[in-house]
RNA sequence: GGGGAUGUAGCUCAGCCGGGAGAGCGCCGCCUUUGCAAGGCGGAGGUCAGGGGUUCGAGCCCCCUCAUCUCCA
């Protein structure tokens, strides 16, 4: 067979490759690590398996081949703003790689690695590189049976096989944990790309430009207990990984991963809307590879349910479309355009990757809501920039102070790059060190150190411990405990573990917060949304002792734990135990996931199949649903939901609930979410018959037909997240509880009009414009007779020094009134002081104004009212010509008023 | 998880030191001119995001909550 010439017969080749040596073909994980909160990322073709090199998961397989989609964005071997400047480097990357789990080993790994490379692939033996472990400190064996394999591989050139320490060759998944050497296979590119260098020891450098790293093949078979603690693996492993862009661009004789066919037609299409000449292109090649890489990892992303948010992984998919946005602008690319370029990747991809042309409404649409919001973050930011030059300039300095930029950038989003390029166009620079400086202090501000959740660990570790010793006692079956929340709701058994504050205690007594395991268990972990049960544990015999269960857990594979506490009695390790669930919160739950799948169908059916979960809480008393939707669900969309659900529910249908293959799963039909791990058997629940109209991989518990869930309300509808929006709703006891308690209400009200519940709108209605109207007239009515009063009093003001002066107390105005009263003093007299005081709840307000030419002669209105509101125990102020003021007692109103000539005496000085 | 910003009329936003809630656009009515664009006058429209506090008095100050934007992890 002559070897494969394009990435998708490189690709498939590796695989069947395998295949027949009797592999069995795992499909790609998600991006989204399932059930590990550790990782942001796939970022290995190991993550699924994992667990079974832990040992606390088993397949129905030891030899495995796989492709993993995987993506590094952070960290010591990659960083996002080193994509894009030279030919290697990518944020997504496929790794090709095939697994042995306890089977075969070196030799097998060796002369496989060794007859794919070339002979099916064919390429020149004299030119491959070996590297095995050799331990520097001398503590560990160095690895002579790699070394023996390599040596029988016919064309091996054995000077080829060089010798690395701990940092190159062996491998560690963490501090502790399973471990071993490891062999990479390297490739000498040739003349063209270098001379052969040589390190100081004399050996080839393989760390040279003329090298490219193919394959690395890891040998599991130590597991570290501590950091000088190697102990023998039961069964030994073989991990390799074979990046798939590398593989291509040499098979294809390529100088760059960019070139080969994985990227050109993605390459060729930013060319087509660049307008660009080949020319062009090629002085341009660096935002051309960041483009294309970040448009390639956004299309995958996305399609893994990924969409551009602001936090964790969503903030990473924003990121990388912005950087690419940028770039793209920097080869005069404005319109939103990466929508477009990771059409090409769907092309490209899709075969191997269906998600991809499943997700392409979602990956489009996300691309082009992502850039617009990133045009108008820039504008904004923009706008505020170019107010800070304008500053800078009209003070004459040279530069923009860092830390503004800086500011620029954390609070407005606005790229450093961008603000550097548009102070240069007003003629000044940017203070970079300021800016750097900043930064670091964001960094440290925000916490570093803390990240997402804890890791736990070394609590893993504690539980597998506990679970081996009861397995070594014949107490638990290898698989662990019994599982089993769906046949049952009560399960007797004999406690194994008593665990108080974290240690394994004998006993516990009463008031104790205790974790307590049984051999099996009928509560349900919390799982897929749906929250744990709660329940209690009783002594089958005597003494008598009660436990309130509030949660449970799945600390480590094979464990669940029941947490809760201890409301009489002593329970100890090895008394009998009947543990039963609180089957009326049970069946509420059971009424609300199922909910969430008519919702779910609901959603689809109504707004469309974009709408795709986002996450989900089942609890007793409600739902919540989040789905990747743009805009908010109009009042029109949101009756049409509850009433489609209500209608299912009505329909009543008969749930069918399954066990199947996770691949039969799939051709069936049935929903995976993002983020869930799923083993090979999985269970599906499908309502609607023989043309189910929903169809969902899901562990969780269910009702037995529909109309069991009784009625459904949806209580409200908001966002969660930029483009998430989240449903909330209730079912069964909770929609009874609320549908009657509006009914009181409504009826209550109605009574309270002396209407019916129906015509209570318009009654509300009606009644509220005519409040509006008496609440107009009765201010006017009331302006009009403090008027009357007023307009009398204007006519007889006592003068003290020429100056015309008011004092006037008006029961009942309000400080509009007051005001409005004042306006009238100063339009009749052109000169004059007046306070006005005024009476309401007992409380008096106080108001004076002083006319311009007195203000001129000292006289200050916030002074005066200060001075007035004093014996009243307030106070006061306001402008010169205006001002106000309250006060507690009004005892004092009078004679405070009284003391306002004085002041005027007092104070004004001679006019001219 | 943490830092920063924003939240005022249907929309875009002003609102100074705590002391009369505003503009432009849009909407409604009337008038003028009728080639069109428009122009003039009048009007409706506000939980100043929500809650608490300080104060005689809060859109403005303090605390909490929510939402949106943004950065760091």
């Amino acid at each position: 067979m002559p070897p494969p010439t394009t990435a998708a017969e490189i690709r498939q080749s590796f695989i069947d490759f395998f295949v027949k040596k009797k592999h069995t073909f795992v499909p790609s994980s998600s991006l989204v690590p399932g059930g590990d909160s550790t990782l942001l990322f796939t970022n290995a073709g190991m993550v699924q398996f994992k667990d079974i090199f832990l040992g606390t998961e088993k397949r129905g397989y030891n030899r495995a081949v796989n492709s993993q989609k995987c993506m590094r964005v952070a960290g010591k071997h990659n960083d996002l703003e080193d994509v894009g400047f030279n030919d290697t480097h990518h944020t997504f990357f496929e790794m090709l790689g095939n697994w042995s789990f306890g089977d075969y080993y070196k030799k097998e790994a060796i002369a496989w690695a060794w007859e794919l490379l070339t002979e099916q692939w064919e390429l020149p033996k004299d030119r491959m590189y070996v590297t095995v472990f050799k331990d520097e400190l001398g503590e560990i064996p160095t690895d002579d049976e790699a070394v023996k394999y390599w040596k029988q591989q016919s064309g091996l050139n054995h000077e080829h096989i060089l010798y690395f320490g701990r940092k190159d060759n062996f491998w560690e998944m963490a501090n502790t944990g399973p471990c071993g050497p490891n062999s990479e296979i390297h490739f000498d590119l040739g003349p063209d790309h270098g001379e052969l260098e040589y390190t100081k020891s004399g050996r080839v450098d393989l760390d040279g430009s003329r090298f490219v790293e193919l394959w690395n093949l890891v040998f599991i078979q130590f597991n570290r207990t501590d950091p000088k603690t190697l102990d023998p693996l039961p069964s030994m492993h073989v991990d390799t990984g074979l990046g798939l862009d590398r593989i291509v661009s040499v098979l294809q004789n390529k100088d760059s991963n960019y070139r080969t066919d994985m990227f050109s037609p993605i390459i060729d299409e930013i060319q087509t809307l660049s307008k660009h000449t080949d020319k062009q292109r090629d002085e341009n090649f660096s935002p051309y590879r960041v483009i294309a890489d970040h448009a390639r990892a956004a299309a995958f992303l996305i399609a893994d349910g990924v969409v551009p948010g602001n936090i964790g992984r969503n903030y990473v998919t924003r990121m990388i479309i912005r950087r690419a946005a940028r770039f793209g602008s920097k080869i005069g690319l404005e319109e939103p355009f990466l929508a477009k370029v990771a059409e090409k990747v769907i092309d490209n991809y899709g075969m191997a990757y269906p998600e991809l042309v499943e997700n392409q409404e979602a990956i489009v649409e996300n691309l082009i809501r992502e850039e617009e919001r990133f045009q108008r973050t820039v504008e904004g930011g923009i706008s505020q920039l170019e107010s800070l030059l304008e500053e800078v300039q009209a003070q004459g300095e040279q530069s923009l102070d860092g830390a503004k930029a800086f500011d620029l950038y954390a609070t407005h989003g606005l790229p450093y790059e961008i603000t550097r390029d548009i102070a240069q166009e007003y003629g000044l620079d940017v203070e970079e060190d300021g800016f750097r400086q900043a930064m670091d202090a964001h960094r440290l501000a925000s916490g570093a150190g803390q990240a997402m959740g804890s890791l736990g660990g070394e609590d893993v570790e504690k539980y597998q411990e506990l679970i081996k010793d009861l397995q070594s006692h014949n107490k638990l079956p290898p698989e662990g405990v019994t599982y089993d929340p769906y046949d049952r709701v009560e399960v007797e058994g004999e406690i194994l573990v008593i665990l108080h504050e974290g240690e394994p205690v004998k006993s516990a007594k009463s008031g104790d917060t205790i974790e307590l395991m049984l051999p099996e268990t009928c509560f349900y972990v919390e799982a897929g949304g749906q929250v744990s049960d709660t329940g209690k544990l009783i002594s089958a015999g005597k003494p008598q002792w009660e436990i309130r269960i509030d949660s449970t857990r799945q600390p480590a594979a094979g464990v669940i734990t029941h947490i809760g506490e201890v409301i009489k009695g002593k329970p100890k390790v090895g008394d009998i135990v009947l543990a039963s669930v609180d089957s009326q919160l049970r069946r509420d739950i059971m009424r609300n996931h199922t909910a969430t799948h008519l919702l779910h169908a609901e959603l689809h059916a109504i707004i469309g199949k974009h709408a795709r979960q986002a996450g989900s809480l089942v609890a007793p008393d409600r739902l919540r649903f989040d789905f990747t939707h743009s805009g908010a669900l109009s009042s029109d969309e949101l009756s049409k939901l509850e009433e489609g659900v209500n209608g299912r529910i009505l329909e009543n249908h008969k749930l069918n609930i399954e066990q199947k293959s996770l691949e039969q799963a799939r051709q069936d039909g049935a929903m995976a979410l993002f983020g869930e791990k799923y083993g090979e058997t999985v269970r599906t629940v499908s309502i609607g018959g023989s043309e189910p109209f929903s169809y969902e991989l899901c562990g969780g518990t269910h009702v037995e037909q529909t109309g069991d869930i009784g009625a459904f309300l949806i209580v409200s509808e908001g966002s969660a997240a930029a483009g998430i929006r989240r449903l909330e709703a209730v079912t069964g006891r909770k929609a009874y509880e609320m549908i009657q308690q509006r009914f009181q209400t409504s009826s209550k009200a109605a009574e309270l009009a002396n209407t019916s519940p129906i015509e209570l709108p318009v009654w509300v209605e009606s009644h509220l414009n005519e409040f509006s109207k008496l609440q107009k007239e009765n201010a006017k009515l009331r302006r009009n007779t403090a008027e009357d009063a007023f307009n009398e009093e204007l006519e007889n003001i006592p003068l003290v020094s020429d100056v015309p002066v008011l004092t006037l107390t008006l029961p009942g105005a309000d400080m509009d009134t007051l005001r409005q009263m004042a306006d009238r003093f100063r339009q009749k007299h052109a000169s004059g002081v007046a306070v006005l005081a005024g009476l309401l709840d007992d409380k008096p307000q106080l108001i004076s104004v002083v006319t311009d030419d007195l203000v001129k002669r000292g006289l200050h209105a916030g002074e005066l009212v200060k001075f007035v509101a004093e014996p009243l125990g307030g106070s006061g102020g306001g402008r010169p010509t205006m001002a106000q003021a309250g006060g507690k007692d009004a005892a004092n109103l009078d004679s405070a008023l009284k003391s306002v000539s004085k002041w005027v005496e007092k104070n004004l000085k001679s006019g001219k």
